[in-house]
DNA sequence: CAAAAATGTGTAACCTATACACAATCTAAG
DNA sequence: CTTAGATTGTGTATAGGTTACACATTTTTG
């Protein structure tokens, strides 16, 4: 019973190419947040098995790189930002789950500020969809996107995630919105507010929206000096 | 820009065998509970590099079977458990974390009753290892078992998953016990008792303990008709 | 200047978590 | 058979966190 890491990979290869048959790749699902609405960015698939079908952004692992390193690559190559959120989530190895051949695909999310990113969307086909309106996705990437949404909402009932999907300053409105639409619930108001002001999350910068149609909202930034110190614990609270 | 999944894999090969160079395995940490210790179970490794050392169960995936399916293979193979609790927590893929090649990892956790299996520990170096004395690993082996114990520990708190390390009738000792050999805490015996008696998952089955030197306790089982309707949202409270 | 829209604020009820002590049961040892 | 040792089984009071809920204030727009 002897099991094919108890040999050598050199061995492995001159044996035979048995093992090395399988790909890996890495996908992306990159989640924005605008329009009060959280959104994942998407692109037209040229697989011809998928025609017009909206898939993930991913690329296969080079042979020289950490498997994180492609995920920070694919972002980049795509969204031309660096220094993002990125989250590892679970890999997914269904023989079948590519029509062109054996890959498995390690899933990421990640968090940008979408704001930041305009500049980038090119002439190439990316567009943000709202995660609501969408229903299928090439190969099996709407099941990946579902597990990554699902991830991302118990993470951020624990951890100050949230805030790399806002500009610097923000007012509570606008976290609260954030906070519904990744949840998908709605929250009450005051106590939304009572528990981020004890969390300490939140520093007041002193300033106002401007160009609301209502009275202006007061702007925060988030701690981050308190993160070095300060862990969260506690949970977000719906209601 | 072009990446290398947007060619299909029959194109990919035909045109280099660049990313045909990763070979992909499943590690898997067994856990164990016996004498009040929570244990993994290891084996020597048999690599040059590390002798001596003690590794996490693992074997490449095979180019036509499913990823999960390869960690229920090794398990299988090295237990002779089927129908085992098994869950998928982080893919691993640092350049260099296997000495003899690209190799990249998807670390599995795997829950069992460790006196089913006590037949099956044959000749080979197969031991139990208590998770405290683990010190450390071959490969990167130890960062996967710290991995893996986090998520458990994370996992129970939320979900009635310990029963797959206890035997069909258990006390409450024997309960608590297992808890804090996980959470690496102390917990208050009432109010263990009374969170439990709530949350409904236990089963009353009307026998005592066996071979105690003291006052038996009763014996429980797990409520798994409970399963399908009831769910584990509350949380184990420690003190 | 009035209407519309959103901000900003406090309290009471409820539920959960925690801390804590003593009598009852069984074994083992003399 | 008696006693010491060990562990089971049980309830209550306090503290802390979660939830439900209403009204006055500020700004823009017409």
């Amino acid at each position: 019973m002897g099991t094919a890491l108890q040999k050598t990979i050199q061995q492995l290869r001159s044996e035979n190419r048995e093992y090395f048959q399988i790909a890996l790749s890495v996908d992306c699902v990159i989640f924005g947040f605008d329009n009060n609405e959280l959104k994942v960015l998407l692109i037209k698939s040229d697989l011809e098995e998928f025609n017009d079908q909206w898939s993930l952004l991913g690329d296969l692992v080079r042979p020289d790189e950490n498997l994180d390193n492609a995920s920070y690559r694919v972002l980049k190559d795509r969204t031309g930002l660096d220094d993002v959120y990125l989250e590892q989530v679970y890999t997914f190895g269904d023989v079948d789950r590519h029509p062109a051949g054996r890959v498995i695909t390690t899933a990421y999310y990640s968090l940008i500020n979408i704001k930041d990113h305009q500049l980038k969307l090119q002439h190439n086909e990316l567009h943000w969809h709202p995660i609501q309106e969408i229903t299928t996705l090439a190969f099996d990437h709407k099941p990946i996107l579902d597990t990554c949404l699902k991830q991302l909402q118990s993470k951020i009932e624990e951890h100050p995630i949230v805030f790399n999907l806002l500009p610097e300053k923000f007012s509570l409105r606008e976290l609260q919105s954030l906070y519904e639409a990744i949840l998908g619930v709605k929250m009450d108001r005051r106590n939304f507010r009572k528990k981020f002001f004890l969390m300490g999350w939140l520093v007041d910068v002193n300033e106002l929206e401007q160009d609301v149609p209502h009275r202006p909202g007061k702007l925060y930034r988030f701690d981050t000096s308190r993160f070095s110190s300060g862990k969260a614990t506690k949970k977000m609270a719906v209601s």
